[in-house]
RNA sequence: GCGGACGUAGCUCAGCUGGUAGAGCGCCAGGUUGUGGUCUUGGAUGUCGUGGGUUCGAGCCCCAUCGUUCGCCCCA
């Protein structure tokens, strides 16, 4: 026990764990290519600047979370907490705001420096789908519609539901935010410790609170609507429009507030209760103006990120491994014949393995244990004559097959 | 960062009011000649998370620490 183990909020992924995660992985790209994302890679770390800059610095990820260092050069690094940023800041850095939209596909591992919990690492892993340059809403309702998808392809949709609410564009939000003020400022005495702090920080965050107290308050704050600019309103509507043109369902709430400053109007989560203190599994909205920051033109986006450890934790169980072919030799001779066997299954897309320790009932015990689907029997006769005993491990039913003949009996 | 629970073989766990560790599963090897899944016999494995303390003696008591987990916070 006093061998090394992960460090703290990481952990391996084997077996069950492996194949549920990549199997979440997998099925994401897939559909995501069908809808005309384009996968993506940028770097795990990037300059401080990229995350300082475009998360805002009220956030907590920013203030506290980042894993930051000073590299050997003396440059400020930081291994990324989310995906966004850095796909915004290679659009700038490749030249791409000449060639929009882009719709971007992205997975890999991000980096939280959180107390970690079920559901919560500190090493954890996204699948994100973005439109980059994209002001009209139907955008917003394609990105959802594709991450539905994905939700229902993986089986988990029905134990999930779609929040949506609108933020506003910049005049509605700062308005909206002044009221809010006012209205908890007002409220002072009732409000909890931490939504104090959030009145200063991020008021719209005290919508959010789970606080027993804060929930009466925020029951009487006031709404959004009222502050909606024209343009805002009307930019909402068209997300539930074309919503409903691409039947998904949706309630609205509220309540939705995105953790990262650089979200706008559109505002959804895919949320669970499945999952504990970690209800959401998708969550994103429109960023129209994180690209500018990254000193790029201005240019309207749309995304979602989700995590993967809780869509695989979602999933009602992984997929099975694929079942191969046990090759079992019976003597020397036969282990010669047994790799050419092996040869040709293999390049003929067979999952195919050599079972070679013990005597014969210790391999067919090995292949059966192996999850195999049949095993190939070779000894010296056989090889003789050009043939290998075929057995269904199933069925349990044994037949002679010609040696050229597997291949094509077992594919 | 805050509060609660937990930490014994690879896994799941048992261990009575303190007397130097057990089960099931798994693993390994047999049950005679080239055939698995059932059955059966035998075997290996733990510094009882770590470090201190109390005691004649601690897996069981106390403290600290690390880790996991639940809630808060935060978020995917």
């Amino acid at each position: 026990m006093s061998a090394l183990q992960p460090a703290r909020g990481t952990r391996d992924l084997i077996g069950e764990d492996a194949r549920r995660h990549f199997h979440v992985i997998e099925t994401a790209r897939r559909i995501a290519a069908v809808w005309g994302f384009d996968e993506w890679a940028t770097p795990v770390f990037e300059d401080t600047r990229v995350f300082a800059r475009g998360l805002g610095d009220t956030s907590d990820v920013v203030m506290k979370e980042m894993y930051t260092f000073a590299d050997r050069g003396g440059d400020s690094i930081t291994l990324r907490p989310e995906a966004t940023a850095g796909i915004c800041r290679a659009l700038v850095s490749n030249g791409l705001t000449q060639t929009l939209p882009q719709k971007v596909f992205y997975t890999g591992p991000m980096f939280r420096y959180e107390r970690p919990q079920k559901g919560r690492y500190r090493q954890f892993h996204q699948i994100d789908v973005e439109v980059l340059g994209s002001p009209e809403p139907l955008a917003d309702a394609e990105v959802i519609a594709c991450g539905w998808t994905i939700l229902q392809a993986l089986g988990v949709a029905k134990d999930v539901t779609l929040e949506l609410n609108t933020l506003g564009d910049k005049a509605s939000r700062d308005a909206y935010r002044a009221a809010l003020v006012d209205y908890f400022s007002a409220h002072k005495s009732s409000l909890s410790e931490d939504s104090l702090a959030r009145l200063e920080r991020n008021p719209l965050r005290i919508l959010d609170s789970k606080d027993e107290g804060d929930r009466h308050v925020v029951a009487g704050a006031p709404v959004i609507d009222p502050h909606l600019t024209p343009d805002a309103a009307r930019f909402y509507d068209g997300v539930r429009r074309h919503l409903t043109h691409f039947s998904i369902p949706f309630v609205e709430n509220r309540r939705i507030v995105r953790g990262l400053d650089y979200y706008s109007h559109t505002a959804f989560e895919f949320v669970t209760s499945a999952l504990g203190a970690q209800g959401t599994v998708m969550g994103g909205g429109r960023y129209d103006g994180l690209v500018e920051e990254m000193g790029g033109p201005h240019t309207p986006c749309i995304g979602w990120a989700a995590g993967v450890e809780r869509l695989a934790m979602l999933l009602a169980a992984p997929p099975a491994p694929p079942a191969p072919v046990a090759v079992i030799p019976v003597g020397e001779a036969a282990e010669a014949a047994a790799i050419g066997v092996l040869q040709v299954l293999r390049a003929a897309g067979i999952r195919a393995e050599a079972e070679y320790r013990g005597n014969l009932k210790r391999r067919m015990e090995r292949a059966n244990r192996a999850g195999a689907r049949a095993a190939i029997i070779l000894g010296d006769d056989e090889i003789a004559r050009g043939v290998a005993q075929l057995k269904n491990l199933a069925s349990g039913m044994q037949s002679e097959v010609k040696l050229a003949e597997l291949a094509a009996k077992l594919g």
